[in-house]
DNA sequence: TCAAAAGTGTTGCATCTACACCCATGG
DNA sequence: CCATGGGTGTAGATGCAACACTTTTGA
């Protein structure tokens, strides 16, 4: 059964996760229509289907693409430039995937913070397959997607220091230096561990265990998870 | 000439306005339809046309229900709950404005500060009249406008504090007791007058005239204006 | 015993808060 | 000369930045 969308307006995901190394973003590649069409990267995205709220429509593009269900997506900003899908570079693969490619479609965009261990990305109606990619090193992007990648950046560095979000990109023991090293590369400068730590350690909900690293040829470090149930 | 709009996209715009004791916002009076029905407040808003850029659209509903034209527009979240506009209190008068009146409509919603002395409020097709509110005794309003002027308060008051906006709200010249009763009125709390004023001195912008107040009974204040292009 | 990362406090500086009196004007 | 709001500084508390050494483990 196919669903009826909306022919104008559209959502678009950013998902965010981290290997312990490298901060990455969850893209699709386009479906090849032909040979001669180079293959081109986009965000995750779908129209909003007729009866769909917005954040309903983000978690089943989200879902569709990762199996990841019932998490919290930050819709951080609507993208209308009437234009934004009417590029040379678009108008082909829209033409092979949309019931109406010349609308102009308005697009709500969300970001997303997941725990890169739990995604097995996979292949969709509209993607060949999905892919993990730096941040660093994304191709240009289809449509306005540079745009709403860069916006979601923005807004995700803004939120880890008022917030104190990210402990959804980490596994669920971690390290308080495996979290300093999340914040230093989003935040892209360097933290003193001392004062990093004396100011985590104000925020609730961060538990230390009865546990530590192991396997490690150095001093093994005290494990933390984030429990969102603590009173602390 | 009747301009085609996208059935399903709207922009709804919170104007608030100042006049030197309430912070009010502008709402449009929605035209009777029937003697039985009782008046209802809205947000002036409208749906997008077919070719127009958002930002372009909330300028539009802005110009065509102020005159004020080109200042600039917070957009500062999308509206997309698929019944937000089907409840009973509101589906008499889309009937009688909207070609397709059962269509769900997603909004995005834009805040803007503007110089109350500047807008003449005027009628429009839509509006009997518009009408600038307390923002501390607005009536239950159509739709889910509650809810969006709520949201756009809250990003009003932490863009003051964060981004030290707000000078469009007052007169061009202005005391700094003004500018601090406006904060007080925003924030809702009452702030130390020598604390404020060395706060405020260190934005850039914040020019003092020649000039001073006149026709007090009390010491004239020295007067100020906001001025973007000093480097200070 | 060596290498590698874990873990831990203090000091100076900047920022924020609390607080009270004199000043200029109009009536 | 009185009432009214305008205008100003300081001291104490708090928060932030800089900085170096000892500990524990595996190899």
């Amino acid at each position: 059964m196919v669903s009826q969308k909306i022919p104008n307006l559209s959502v678009d995901c950013v998902i965010f996760g981290y290997n312990g190394k490298e901060l990455k973003v969850l893209l699709i590649e386009q479906k090849k229509i032909s040979e001669q069409l180079k293959t081109q990267y986009a965000l995750p995205g779908d129209l909003v289907e007729i009866d769909e709220d917005l954040d309903e429509a983000a978690n089943r593009v989200l879902f569709e693409l990762t199996n990841i269900k019932d998490i919290y997506l930050e819709q951080f900003q609507a993208f209308g430039n009437p234009v934004r899908v009417k590029e040379q570079k678009d108008s082909d693969w829209l033409r092979s995937i949309r019931e109406f490619p010349e609308e102009r479609v308005i697009t709500v965009a969300y970001y997303s913070l997941v725990n890169i261990e739990d995604v097995a990305p996979k292949g969709s109606a509209f993607a060949d397959h999905t892919e993990w990619i730096n941040v660093k090193k994304v191709p240009p992007l289809a449509f306005d997607h540079d745009q709403i990648l860069n916006h979601a950046l923005q807004r995700f560095r803004s939120e880890l220091v008022t917030k104190n979000i990210g402990f959804e990109l980490l596994p669920p023991k971690f390290t308080l230096s495996q979290l300093q090293q999340l914040h230093e590369l989003v935040l892209d400068k360097k933290l003193d561990k001392r004062n990093f730590r004396k100011s985590i350690k104000k925020i609730d909900h961060l538990e230390p265990l009865d546990e530590k690293q192991t396997g490690v040829d150095h001093k093994p470090a005290q494990l933390y998870r984030f429990n969102p149930k603590k009173e602390d």
